[in-house]
DNA sequence: ACCTTGACATTGG
DNA sequence: GCCAATGCCAAGG
């Protein structure tokens, strides 16, 4: 497909994120290059191949929302792994001023090689 | 001050 | 054209 080449560059961003932190689609977006493309992101996250190990679980709402509705299999998931690694989960939600992650930008250049 | 809802702009499969 | 793992903003509770 087209996007071949933006799904790699979002799976290799998302990979960064540490465990214990999240970030928002948007700004995986943003980070990769692809501003404006969050739901791109979204995308990538549901395609991306399990032997990758790209951490989608850690990808959420910019409000810290976990995406999918509230009472869905895949809600329950994606809490249940946020947890596994301390990450504070109320109400569907994620308190992003407490868990975000906040790159260093030189170590993102660096790695990404922008 | 903190949700929740709804409308809308936008992008890509 | 339809649908979606988004974001943003306005309005109301």
């Amino acid at each position: 497909m087209a996007n071949e080449d933006n799904y790699q560059r979002i799976w290799k961003t998302a990979k960064l994120i540490p465990a214990g932190k999240v970030a928002s689609y948007g700004q995986i977006a943003d980070l990769s290059g692809l501003p404006g493309r969050a739901r791109l992101v979204g995308k990538a996250m549901g395609y991306a191949p399990k032997d990758m190990q790209v951490p989608w679980f850690r990808v959420l709402r910019t409000s810290g929302q976990i995406s999918f509705p509230k009472g869905s299999d895949m809600a329950a998931k994606q809490k249940g792994l946020l947890q596994e690694e301390g990450v504070v989960v109320l109400n569907n939600r994620v308190k992003m001023a407490e868990f975000q992650w906040q790159p260093d930008l030189a170590e993102l250049l660096f790695s990404l090689e922008y």
